[in-house]
DNA sequence: TTGTACGCGTTATCAA
DNA sequence: TTGATAACGCGTACAA
């Protein structure tokens, strides 16, 4: 077994020839001979030869690697998106390097800033919290500036030079709505985030579009906003408090619609307190289509985010974007991904 | 805005200095006059200067990133670990590349083949379901020999030259199986994997000897063996068929440790289906501490793998294997990283 | 105090 | 048909 990893340099002198020569021979040139060229690749599979990567970036300036950054990895939509990252930059002969910011706008920062440095050829990100509410941007429009292309998916910032890939919150949630509605419900109640949170304001302008659209009035007894930092599990039994109130104060609802899945989780585990049985006394559709949902009990009816495609279609507008000759053409696009309602058993089945 | 890109050579020419002067002023050498250098640094400055990390990688042959490569994203333990690996790297000074092998033998042969071609100094890995039945490590063991280390971490594979990290699975198993006998258990049912998954067979070895220690008999229907190609959410209603088959013929059980999470959340739903209360009429505990424990109703006491300190150790023994100079010293550890129980409904309060 | 030359591994171009 | 050279960007030993 040969210990020393073979480079062009020792094949081409352990068999006497010019390092061009071997590597023409590796390419099957056919300015070389066909015996040289046997030969060559002989040796070359003998010691197992494979071209080195970095050399090759540096020849390229291309190092065919796609850096990630995200705020958080454990956590289910998160790796759904690079899941999908994966598969479509690998199917094209790409790597995935995965930064982590925890939501701190420094981690972003230093990442990008290492990261930026020659190690990949663009970013596939969404934004810190802190990063957001601290609206300082330059971060990202400097390495546009250095001409690193950046993809940003569900958290993004508007008036940024690049593609986007999100989901239209508020459609989601019309939907959600109406399906609550469709399937009977009379009082549908909502359990969403303040309003400086993104995704909770435009889920909450869903529902109140929804059940404008039908004509219904909107109780404010039926909205509850959800003071919560992270939707993390830890607060949980501080949300629990939180959302039986709320419950006990609208004793008419028959149909809720939670913005993500704790939320979800809460109010179902709030109504059986209360005696309430799902979903014939109360139906529950929630959103992300996570572990949590499929094992809910009973299983939760969510809409689903579709974290996969976007992570696909993500590295599919870098990947486009990197490979394309011009890099003049700065028509950035925002790619709305669509959602669906996972049925489960947390509505009523329509006819 | 500068577009182009600052190299040492591109400042060197602005400034008409040459290349090394530039390289030197930049790393403040004491070689070059005071002037000289204020003037470079005020340039690189401006002009947003990075050192080239590829330029550097392909110089010092090291490119200081990890190479991670795991069966599956889309898994809180697997995401734990990660975010353990990353959290040691980054701070010193290491970036982290992520391959999934999707638990095919292939995937993860393509992904060892290009990460190993220069792109990563080493890997820390778990090793795919299928490379185990397999068992073919050819592609291990070459890596190794070309001089990139491996740890291997929870899959591992005992006879590889190469740090380990692991949980003492039997004693994890020892441990959740006392305690349900603690707890009152008469009859402590197993639901493992069948016995070529390591994990299953440790697990379920350790469900053996905790038996036999307490002078209990082991009753082969209290012991259920499933055939599950990968622990995902998706082939749940084939598993849960499975699990009902195996409770109802050993209607004596009050007590069932699971060797994961989907396991023991498909053993309550189907004991639940039986009419049996949990944790009255039967305890549980699950193995590996996810989401899906937390939020099981009731809330799944499980052994938790500690992902976090395992993805952390694995770090440091890379890299510390890494910088160590004397590439002779082949003195390969095994770390065993402690579990401990986390106490929630499904099992008695001990007093 | 500054500059030249070299090497990391590869490929493209041009010369032999 | 093969070989020499340059270049990608960097740092450093050595020469000026």
């Amino acid at each position: 077994m040969p210990k020393q990893k073979a480079t062009l340099k020792i094949i081409a002198k352990e068999l006497d020839v010019s390092v061009s020569t071997v590597s023409k021979a590796l390419r099957d040139s056919k300015e070389i001979g066909k015996e040289t060229k046997e030969k060559v690749k002989a040796f070359a599979k003998l010691y197992n030869y494979r071209p080195n990567n970095i050399a090759l970036s540096l020849k390229n300036r291309k190092t065919k690697t796609l850096g990630v950054i995200i705020p958080e990895i454990v956590h289910h939509f998160f790796t759904t998106v690079i899941s999908g990252i994966e598969s479509y930059a690998n199917s094209q002969g790409y790597n995935v390097i995965v930064g982590l910011s925890n939501e701190s706008f420094n981690k972003e920062v230093i990442n990008l800033d290492t990261l930026a440095n020659g190690s990949i050829d663009g970013f596939i990100m969404s934004v810190a919290k802190e990063t957001l509410s601290k609206k300082d941007f330059h971060h990202l429009s400097e390495t546009i500036d250095q001409g690193i292309p950046i993809v940003m998916f569900d958290r993004v910032i508007d008036d940024l030079g690049c593609d986007k890939v999100i989901v239209d919150d508020v459609v989601a949630a019309e939907k959600a709505v109406n399906r609550l509605i469709d399937g009977g419900c009379k009082s549908v109640g909502l359990i969403s985030t303040k309003d400086y949170v993104n995704v909770g304001r435009l889920r909450t302008k869903g529902y109140e579009k929804a059940l404008k659209d039908k004509g219904i009035h909107i109780n404010e007894k039926h909205v509850c906003k959800l003071e919560d930092k992270s939707v993390s599990l830890d607060n949980f039994d501080y949300l629990e408090l939180q959302v039986e109130e709320f419950l006990s104060t609208a004793e008419d609802i028959d149909g809720i619609f939670a913005v993500n899945e704790i939320y979800a989780l809460t109010a179902m585990k709030a109504a059986r307190k209360m005696g309430k049985n799902i979903p014939d006394d109360i139906q529950v559709i929630g959103f992300t289509d996570g572990v949590l949902s499929k094992h809910a009990h009973p299983p939760l009816t969510t809409v689903d985010q579709n974290g996969f495609e976007i992570g696909k279609i993500s590295a599919k507008l870098l990947i486009e974007r990197l490979e394309l000759e011009s890099e003049e053409e700065e028509n950035y696009k925002t790619v709305v991904v669509d959602t669906k309602i996972i049925e489960r058993e947390t509505t009523f089945k329509l006819k």
